[in-house]
DNA sequence: CATGTCCCAAAGAGTCCACT
DNA sequence: AGTGGACTCTTTGGGACATG
């Protein structure tokens, strides 16, 4: 996550320089700009270059840092540095759907008070705006908006990237994504990689046969509602795995489906199969008749 | 019930210095 | 220019409580 002085150090880099001459712009040790670059870079937000004796730092041609570039020359008084920090990059990817405090500190496993923190720094510049209680990214903040997205994306390329070369990614918010990949990442260190939709089914006796390993991305505490909702998530209109998805939602007993389907923005959709497993009737073409279920189900169960 | 505020502790970021 | 250590300051988390 970009933090101030590497911020202030983008700022800077209209024209490429060397560390020593960004520690004299900037007033600072050159040790304190070493490290700061060393995250823009790890971060892709810089580049550097050795020329000579120099090294010549950089912006990469990377689309979250053309963003940044945008918001810079397009609204050049703000305060930028103060603005995209962690906790606000974080925030700031929950919300392209509206939400209230409690619900996306729930979403991006945050505290109350520092979403709430960061949300009102956010709505003092426009960049989200709150109706009705509910806070969303200002849509016409649109250069923030691809940052946002750019910003997360590169995040989470970086990431799969130590992890298997064949995941793909199949639904990501934020700094969460959920990937598919057919070999074992193995290692278990990852912590916040979790095995989660089909691969976790044998956990609640339920039978699927395929080798495809899904996996999610996230500091939050898992629960079997996630699961859920991630195997539907693989392909939301497909029967099969609604079906799966269904019997795991019978089979675990799971309470609280609807509202973490809000955090999906799956709301409609979770509404839908409830409605289906209520009347026993095909009631969209996402999911199987009622009896092709059944046999579907029984067939699962270990 | 969701939100805003306050406090305090812990974690993490930011800084500079000495050394390489 | 980069690294590791020591230090300070800021951000974050979590509990408690008031507000609406």
């Amino acid at each position: 996550m970009p933090y101030p002085t590497a911020l202030t150090i983008f700022k800077e880099l209209k024209r490429p320089a060397s560390i020593s001459r960004l520690a004299d712009m900037l007033g600072l040790d050159h040790s304190t700009i070493s490290t700061a670059v060393s995250s823009l870079v790890a971060e892709g937000l810089a580049e550097k270059q050795r020329d000579g004796k120099k090294v010549l730092v950089k912006r990469p041609n990377t689309l979250h840092a053309h963003s940044l570039e945008d918001i810079l020359k397009e609204y050049p008084r703000l305060p930028v540095e103060n603005l995209f920090t962690n906790s606000s990059m974080e925030v700031l990817g929950a919300l392209t759907q509206p939400h209230n405090i409690t619900d996306t500190a729930a979403m991006t496993g945050l505290n109350r008070h520092t979403v709430s923190t960061a949300l009102t720094k956010l709505s003092g510049y426009g960049i989200v705006l709150k109706e009705k209680g509910r806070f969303a990214l200002n849509k016409r903040h649109r250069y923030t908006v691809d940052l946002v997205n750019n910003y997360w994306r590169y995040a989470a390329n970086q990431r799969l990237r130590d992890i298997a070369d064949d995941a793909i990614i199949l639904w990501q918010r934020g700094p969460e994504f959920l990937f598919k990949t057919q070999t074992d990442p193995g290692h278990t260190g990852e912590k916040d990689i979790q095995p989660t939709a089909t691969t976790v089914f044998s956990r609640y006796n339920l039978q699927i046969i395929t080798t495809t390993r899904y996996y999610f991305h996230t500091k939050r505490r898992m629960r079997v509602e996630d699961h859920i909702i991630h195997t539907i998530l693989i392909d939301p209109q497909n029967p099969t795995y609604n079906s799966y998805a269904l019997a795991l939602a019978t089979r675990s007993g799971a309470t609280d489906l609807l509202n973490t389907g809000r955090y999906y923005n799956m709301e409609k959709h979770i509404e839908s199969l409830l409605e289906y497993l209520r009347t026993k009737e095909k009631n969209s073409d996402a999911v199987l008749p009622w009896s092709e279920y059944m046999d579907l189900f029984s067939s699962m169960v270990v």
